[in-house]
DNA sequence: TTGTACGCGTTATCAT
DNA sequence: ATGATAACGCGTACAA
């Protein structure tokens, strides 16, 4: 079971070196000794042994896949898990593993960091969601490792994949304002993280296109997560206002909460609208109308990307990749008209 | 950067064991000369090549996590994250690594199966929730690669973690006895899984212990999901339960959204428990009475156990490893009291 | 305590 | 088309 090159050769009566050729399809092996050879294998129950090929070739096939612990989102949230199934898929498809990598307590990033990329184990790494401050990319620049994140990153020579979160944004608001709303507010991730800070920007271009008040009041600043959002939207009532668009659908789910909570109706007396388009944004009551974004295509291209610079195909190699995915507004119930002025709040 | 063992053995005018010695703390090494190897090390940025010495130790430190496609539950519960962080965490505080292996549709069980075991890349590998009837198990059996199951297996030899389902079902419909129900129904999970037969084994000890109608058309098979607990939910109704047990809270939850498009209320009309604690128990309403279960502990003692076999300290490598975890009874607002008999049910 | 020499299983270069 | 042989970077008996 366990046999090595060496034994198959001698069964087959030829050298490693030939049994290395018909296993890597290399062409010049005449079809009689290749016969003879497959035949050996078979025989043997031969597996090639990753690890020796790994420090032949210098290469693992595996990637990383590195999620700052600070994402707390990712035990509550079908995010993760989803760009997670998108990325392992793509792996699958191509012949590469992933390694998951939380930065848990037990460890600093230092630690693990050097545990990753400096360990000789990885081929590249996708660095999924990091801060801005929490010094990651530098490091991995540092390596000079091949890598990709999720989310753009400001740095010119960062790969990316991300999608329009700006537009998405824009177009929530729009809806809103389409409906009447004036005095819009808005729940934002946190924002060292690029994607809370362009669906802010989303925000803020409209109603200054708008020319509608844009007090920093109306901006509350939460972390992704329900209890975030609720927090959040807390905060936010005492400045009434008749709609709120918060940048995730888990915190959106926390305004409708704290909503409820304050004895109000959505959409009667304030319309939230989400982003994402998570599973459970049907499943609330009422139906969340959000901004869809295609999260499982996001960690499949992250990785197809991150593969196609590691093995250098054409000018993917040289070239910065940068990916954004549009996003979609989806259309449900948790948004109307805003209530009459000065009427009945009951 | 990139220097080897040799180098660093050149800088400090000694040889490459000495080296090795000193990296891998072996006893036997002066304290002048480890110091001066030591300063060499730092002066050339030496890090051990992790795939050199995984082919010269036949140990890689990594380990595989393996979920079954079948498991669509990943993506909409946190129960996946929750004991994908057990696992990494207990990983990362004894310096192992973790590759995620889903199964997906572009590549057979089969084929993903050799990459993995057979490739001498993983020193052991974690089953997570497989079914009996996926055939994962007795493959592992046969490779000799060591490994462990999340939820009990049936063969002999075979380690796993697990929690008391059995005792977590019974305390379950104890409690609805309690409130004095008699006319109890259940949804399962998938009965190919041994929690989900485990759950129903309680739920029907208890039944019978106190001589209540057992009938087959109270029982649903559902598929730890949301929608498959609706689905469920909406054949039990037509046998008018007065309570209901779920097998996973996110089946619960779609069992409460089954009985509201009923007309029914949760708990007046239709008790509701659950299983697993997640997150959203508390987030639905009427806040979810449910099994808890210690889902990250879960992941966490997997891979601990299945590190002391590998590393095989004491007795561990021969005896096999068995845990069962205790549930707790979490009780909320979805119980109450039957409704009277042949009271409005409006 | 330290060094020598060999093995781990492949790939790759260079002859033949 | 095939076969020696040298890397790849490290661990480890064994010898000194």
């Amino acid at each position: 079971m366990d046999s090595t090159l060496e034994e198959v050769a001698e069964r087959a009566g030829v050298s490693r070196s030939t049994v290395s050729r018909v296993i890597n399809a290399h062409p010049s092996v005449r079809e009689a000794t290749r016969a003879r050879v497959e035949a050996a294998i078979q025989e043997s129950g031969y597996r090639p042994h990753a690890v020796a090929r790994s420090l032949a070739t210098n290469r693992t096939h595996i990637l990383g896949m590195v999620i700052p612990e600070s994402v707390s989102r990712l035990f509550t949230d079908p995010y993760f898990p989803l760009m997670l199934r998108g990325a392992t898929e793509a792996c699958n498809s191509r012949g590469y593993q992933l390694i998951l990598s939380l930065f848990t307590a037990s460890v600093t990033p230092s630690v693990m960091h050097d545990r990753l990329a400096r360990s000789g184990y990885l081929d590249g790494v996708v660095a999924a969601n990091t801060s801005l401050d929490d010094g990651l990319i530098p490091r991995l620049l540092e390596d000079g490792i091949p890598f990709i994140t999720v989310g753009r990153h400001p740095v010119d020579s960062v790969d990316y994949v991300d999608v329009d979160n700006v537009g998405g944004a824009r177009m929530a608001i729009e809806h809103l304002l389409r409906l009447g709303h004036r005095r819009i507010g808005t729940i934002t991730g946190p924002l060292s993280m690029t994607p809370a800070q362009d669906r802010l920007d989303g925000f803020r271009s409209v109603m200054v296109a708008h020319r509608l008040p844009l007090s920093e009041r109306l901006v509350a600043e939460g972390d992704f997560t329900e209890a975030g959002g609720r927090a959040a939207m807390t905060r936010l009532l005492e400045e009434e206002p008749t709609a709120v668009f918060a940048a995730s659908d888990s915190m959106a789910i926390g305004a409708i909460k704290a909503i409820r909570n304050a004895n109000l109706r959505v959409p009667e007396d304030i319309s939230v609208v989400g982003f994402d388009d998570v599973p459970s944004a049907v499943s609330i009551e009422p139906e969340l109308t959000t901004v869809r974004q295609p999260i499982e295509r996001l960690g499949q291209l992250a990785v197809e990307i991150l593969i196609s610079r590691i093995e250098g195909k054409g000018h993917d190699a040289v070239t910065t990749q940068r990916i954004v995915l549009p996003t979609e507004l989806v259309v449900r119930k948790s948004c109307a008209e805003p209530p009459r002025r000065g009427g009945p709040r009951t």
